[in-house]
DNA sequence: CGCATCCTTCGACCTGCGACGAAACGTGCT
DNA sequence: AGCACGTTTCGTCGCAGGTCGAAGGATGCG
């Protein structure tokens, strides 16, 4: 008998979190990218046969969701909470020792830009987020009407993403940075804006982004309170 | 060799909070009360042979701190970034099925209000939230001039709070009510006022608390708009 | 000083589960 | 149809770790 209120079982999901090969195809996946069952055994450095028992547990979790396209099956995390989660987690578990000359790289290119799964962190997210700040965008959590003038004109749905059901605009805190960037529906809002437009792009580490050329002019413009040029959504 | 780039290590955490009995003794921590070690091991269910490994190894991982007071060891949740993780995890958990009818009593009673770490949470704590916002107390993240002078008045540090290290007022949603409470430095710090003025106090199941004669008067003058009685604190 | 209480350490047992190779399944290409 | 490739299933092995009873400190009480 569990003398013990009920509550929340905790304990399964942070089994399903606390495998090792689990855990980095889950981080893996934190990049927002839907990824292959090979690729992720490939990442994770396990046989195909591995990584698969994994993702049927993570599917059964519900941490997981997969998408069946030809004979690839595409998985990516189930939502936004999944994401809260390891975010969380990664804050509490502190920073590990960088081994190798090439891990350092990555670990540096991961504190310059990354996406936290549907949003913007790294020393871009924070930048971007003081930046709005700044410019009188944001007001604790909501956005100010010039904020609503100006992302209105970058592109952004900010009436659609006040309508979303999760939180509107968070501050997200990660561990690299110890400052708090923009999450919540409007953060994704703005970096699917960001993607769409060619600002950045994915780099060739998994979670990693990198600014473009048209992004850096872009971003400045937008901030010097110049108008933008007509924008051409790609289909 | 790992192809997953340097990021931290989330596996760690999450085994340690894998185990059942350890995410028993986790979650009565939760409550925000220090407990001896034989009172976990008979919330959780175990020997004390038992819950003594678990705590060691929740000690090491630096989950939990340990105050040694005569021959009683008495553990508590190691920072409220650990809190933190337990109410998000809890959060994708999904609740259990309940299956006694004491344990459903009890349930009904964490849903009424309840302590999360160091803030009011539960039907409590929205209402609380409810009330502070429509007396125009908080706007988006920050206090008010008119929520600074009802709170000051109460017996809240707000500035105190305002210093602390960690967010101020964020919003914290849990798992029963699907609204939103008040976390944070703010919500601890008013919370403590709460236990301290008398107007709450802790039930008998480990996280439940219950409004006292007092507190429901006191709340009730203070959304009234009347000025407090003098403040009497208890040392 | 000796006993009771609280907690930890030790030794032994056993279950759970993560790992892989081989083979089966399903899909796309030619 | 037949082959190639991505993915899952199956069978098996081996180890990590959760559990308990009993014994060993440590602290408070009379």
């Amino acid at each position: 008998m569990e003398h013990v209120a009920a509550d929340a079982d905790i304990a399964p999901v942070a089994a399903l979190i606390a495998d090792p090969t689990r855990a980095a195809i889950l981080t893996a996946l934190l990049g927002g990218q839907a990824l292959a069952a090979g690729e992720l055994a490939r990442m994770a450095g396990v046989s195909a046969a591995t990584a698969s028992a994994h993702l049927s547990r993570l599917l059964d979790g519900g941490l997981v969701a997969v998408v069946r396209q030809g004979r690839h099956r595409y998985y990516r995390l189930a939502g936004h909470e999944i994401a809260e989660v390891l975010e969380v987690l990664a804050r509490v578990g502190g920073r590990p020792a960088v081994r190798s000359l090439r891990q350092s790289r990555q670990a540096r290119m991961l504190e310059e830009a990354r996406t936290c799964y549907d949003h913007l962190a790294g020393r871009a997210g924070v930048g971007l987020f003081d930046r709005l700040r700044e410019a009188g965008c944001l007001a604790g959590e909501e956005v100010t009407p010039e904020g609503e003038r100006l992302l209105g004109g970058l592109g952004v749905d900010v009436e659609g993403a006040r309508r979303a059901r999760r939180r509107f605009a968070p501050e997200c805190l990660d561990w690299t940075e110890r400052r708090a960037h923009l999450g919540g529906a409007l953060g994704a809002a703005i970096t699917a804006v960001l993607f769409e437009r060619g600002w950045y792009v994915r780099g060739p580490v998994p979670r990693t982004v990198n600014v473009t050329e048209e992004g850096r002019e872009g971003l400045a413009a937008l901030f010097s309170g110049k108008e933008l040029t007509s924008h051409t959504p790609v289909t």
